[in-house]
DNA sequence: TAAAAAATCCCCTAAAAAGAGGAGTAGAAA
DNA sequence: TTTCTACTCCTCTTTTTAGGGGATTTTTTA
């Protein structure tokens, strides 16, 4: 079965590339485009392609906005968010939104279709530059720590309870409570909860 | 220019598979093949590739091994490790001994190419799968909560304490206590750090 | 519809963490 | 040489969590 593919993009260049690349693709069905929102929604009234490549600066809408109403009327439909800037707050809009997945409009011929065929098998596709995005997230305002706080932090991680570590580490349990209020006001965390929580996506442990 | 491509393989199926793959392709120029690492080191004494694709298992030597060997001797040639099998060992220690991605053999021709076309960029690929498996690790023994219980859960990670829980979800103290207590049993917690970090590892958070 | 699972509520005690202070020492950097 | 940073140690009080029970009422689901 081929894959029906439709693009949502006012650049005609964009069009035509990507068009380019696909058009001889055995498994992909070019089924047209549209260059603004509104012509996107009625064509869909007529054909329901499997993927909208999609993207997110449009004339008359924001592409969020087009891709939320389109998942919402048309369920099945696999959106393939396209942009030029790798900025991470519209790729986890867009995927908050209901896309699928995220490309840059940089994308190659072969990270398209790999693209196409991941989000076919309801599964999502970041490019390799948006999944590192998302990886790093929070990283810029991680705040440094010292050596010590570093090992405290692991061991509290590990359940060790204030006076095990003092043991472990050869020091008076109220140093230990030190190093703990330290990390509580340098992660601006209210407990050893929510310290571990954002601790552990900062990847420190 | 063209990206030279080998490939060592003891299963002439694989290489025929790939081959025909990329047979056609414009931009990839197929360079021969080996089906056990001796030969390929002795093809590599004439010919230097650009990247090569690299069983795990050969027969007289391990692919981990070769990979090892022929970075040492040959820097720039990148190495793509090919297993059928999506173990984490396998891909870490692969990574760890010089290869720039991993593909497991049953994948496909856009994939294969953005593979290439990715390493040659100097940039790591890992397949879907592979890195979907470098994530969730632990995932297998993640134990089963319910409704209530992810809901605590995630507000004991963002810092709420019992009595703010029963506020914001309108019972009594107690019984954000008795969920506490279930998720630090069905977790194996020794307290409330470890099971945040072990939940926020196995992306409950 | 009956049994199982989830959610709710209660008791008690002990242990641990948080919050608020202050303070001395060794070593590195300015 | 001074200043800064990391590491260490301390007291006291209050809040929160953990560990041990037990029990009732809704929902699911088989």
């Amino acid at each position: 079965m081929k894959t029906k593919v439709f693009i949502v993009d006012d650049h005609s260049m964009v069009i035509e590339g990507i068009k380019s690349m696909l058009q001889n693709e055995p498994h992909i069905e070019w089924t047209g485009h549209a260059d603004n929102a509104e012509s996107c929604l009625s064509f869909l009234q007529l054909h329901v392609p499997h993927v909208i490549l999609m993207d997110i600066n449009l004339p008359d809408k924001s592409g969020l906005d087009l891709c939320k109403e389109v998942i919402l009327k048309y369920p099945t439909i696999k959106i393939i968010g396209l942009s030029s800037f790798n900025q991470l707050s519209f790729i986890s809009k867009m995927l908050e939104n209901g896309a699928s997945g995220y490309l840059l409009k940089n994308a190659s011929k072969p990270e398209i279709l790999l693209a196409i065929e991941t989000v076919m098998t309801r599964k999502k596709y970041l490019s390799l530059e948006a999944s590192e995005m998302m990886k790093k997230k929070d990283v810029e305002d991680a705040p440094t720590l010292t050596r010590r706080e570093i090992e405290v932090l692991q061991l509290i991680s590990e359940g060790y309870t204030n006076s095990e570590m003092s043991e472990k580490l050869f020091v008076s349990v109220t140093t230990i409570d030190t190093h703990r209020k330290h990390l509580l006001s340098k992660f601006n965390a209210k407990n050893t909860a929510a310290l571990i929580h954002l601790a552990t996506q900062m990847k420190f442990i």
